[in-house]
DNA sequence: TTCCGACAGTGGGGTCGCAAT
DNA sequence: ATTGCGACCCCACTATCGGAA
């Protein structure tokens, strides 16, 4: 099959919002694909590389070869150069990929040359990912879309699973299992404004548990050999041997767990979250990195224990399993309760002691792997502050056209003038969109760069955020985390905006 | 007919490791 | 030694579609 082919499918799928034309497009491309390349076709329109990174983004793209006018390049001289780049390290290798790089697009016309450099940079946006893709291939395949999921889940990536289906229908797809050192697509937790709104959603009586401001881990272990996965099930396990060993000296030999990695201090409080991410990225120097900055562990789920599969049983059920394989002090602290007011003062004790929060978990809820499913729920706090827009960025994509991201700024008492504290997009609507775009071009003042429009301070706009954490990259030494809008405040004056000392009183 | 669950898109700050400067 | 880049850790929120109610 030809690049071409895919890029049309990919165009098509574009210029169709429906998702069951969506579907159609990639089902009745997925008919026509070779055994061979199914699960490139696959990978590619739903917007990934079999090679999953390649060392290749927005900067190596820039300046592409002129493209030519013969669509010949077939999937399989695509995926092998691409396999090539991937190979590249060490001193000139930058040369080397982009010599590769050259040689790739210069066999390609210009439609196929904008499809693959949007894929490689891992921003497709025709709408269609593996939520959409599953459909396709149930559709292709003759499957129903449950079996697909269900492989998924245990696959853990929906290329080789689609392959299967395509070839060996649903016999193909029954056969996928969990299987012990090949992660399992974690399952996410949704998120509620108050525990007493949490426990709504779960219905009744739910666990309670701690939320950890750490990483998500997931450790196997089968005999003696243990592995230990991210969320994005890439292997970490060199970066964490005290998990590795914890989990070896566990008496079951034949385990999946789910739980988080974090740094705490002695006196058993958290450290930042940014202590926890750089431990568990170092690879340099993990025994140093461990002395300096040791991990603890703490364990929430057990999606196996004993050679038996618990993925389909209720949470209660999984827990109970996880509590004979596992002592307590690895195990994620939790409250079983239907009653909101002890389930508040159970939420409130978790802040006290510096943690994130809680996730209220239903006990009827199976493992819903890969899946952002009502049976978890989070609760955090939420800080707001009121802070002043210092500028505005032009917004890509759905948002191109309109003045998306906003530079925020708190009042600074002493000096005069406003701090930058980071930037935000989130909770805009199309309406406030429309809105602010007008009204910055109004208050547009100073140098404008082409995607940053400053503008004078005059706007106050009301911003809720997680915390405030250390920054080198704005000039107050901090930034927001999570910052998100909540509304204009046309009653305030910049005056009358947040001032740096409240801000930097929350970090602590 | 209305409601709501699932999905995709639109980006945020921080850190590490590597290659180039 | 410093800088730029890629990759990945954490993530919130809105719009939309289409099946459920």
């Amino acid at each position: 099959m030809l690049l071409i082919d895919l890029a049309r499918t990919s165009a098509a799928v574009a210029a169709d919002s429906a998702r069951l034309a969506k579907v159609r497009h990639l089902a009745e491309l997925l008919g026509r694909v070779g055994p061979d390349e199914a699960e490139i076709a696959i990978a590619y329109l739903s917007g990934e590389l079999p090679q999953r990174q390649i060392g290749v983004g927005l900067a190596a793209l820039r300046d592409l070869p002129e493209p030519r006018l013969a669509a010949t390049a077939t999937l399989l001289q695509v995926d092998t150069l691409l396999t090539r780049l991937k190979t590249q390290s060490g001193p000139g290798s930058q040369a080397a990929r982009k010599a590769l790089l050259t040689e790739l697009f210069a066999a390609l016309t210009g439609p196929e040359q904008a499809f693959l450099s949007r894929l490689v940079r891992g921003e497709l946006r025709q709408g269609a990912l593996d939520g959409v893709m599953i459909e396709a291939v149930a559709k292709a395949s003759g499957t129903p879309a449950a079996e697909v999921r269900r492989a998924l889940m245990l696959r853990g990536w929906l290329p080789a699973v689609g392959a299967a289906a395509l070839s060996g229908g649903v016999e193909a797809l029954r056969s996928f299992r969990l299987e012990v050192g090949r992660p399992v697509s974690p399952m996410l937790a949704q998120s509620a404004p108050s525990v007493a709104a949490a426990l709504e959603r779960v219905g009744g009586r739910a666990a309670i548990e701690w939320k950890l401001d750490g990483v998500r881990i997931q450790a196997h272990r089968s005999g003696d050999a243990v592995s230990v996965f991210t969320r994005t099930l890439d292997d970490i396990t060199a970066q964490v041997p005290e998990l590795v060993e914890a989990v070896g000296a566990l008496p079951a030999a034949d385990l999946v767990l789910d739980g988080e990695v974090i740094a705490l201090r002695p006196d058993g409080r958290p450290e930042p979250f940014q202590v926890t991410s750089g431990r568990v990225a170092s690879r340099t120097d993990v025994a140093g990195a461990r002395r300096s900055t040791p991990l603890s562990v703490f364990f929430f789920d057990a999606l196996r224990v004993g050679g038996a599969d618990l993925l389909d049983l209720p949470d209660e059920a999984r827990h109970a399993e996880l509590a004979r394989a596992v002592p307590a002090e690895l195990i994620t602290p939790r409250l079983v309760t239907d009653d909101a007011a002890e389930g508040e003062a159970f939420f409130k004790e978790v802040l006290r002691r510096g943690h994130e929060g809680v996730v209220v978990k239903s006990p009827q809820s199976p493992y819903a792997a890969g899946r952002r499913g009502a049976g978890w729920v989070k609760v955090k706090p939420r800080h707001t502050l009121d802070l002043v827009v210092l500028a505005a960025e032009w917004g890509s994509g759905r948002r191109e056209g309109w003045l998306s991201n906003l530079h925020l700024g708190a009042r600074d008492p002493v000096g005069g003038g406003f701090v930058m504290l980071g930037k935000t997009f989130k909770g805009l609507t199309d309406e406030l969109l429309a809105w602010q775009t007008e009204r910055f071009l109004t208050l547009a003042d100073g140098p404008a760069d082409g995607w940053t429009v400053t503008v004078r301070p005059e706007l106050v706009v009301e911003i809720a955020f997680d915390g405030v954490q250390r920054s080198s990259r704005y000039p107050g030494g901090m930034a927001l985390r999570f910052a998100r809008v909540i509304r204009y405040r046309p009653d305030k004056t910049p005056e009358q905006a947040d001032t740096v000392d409240t801000v930097r009183a929350l970090l602590l």
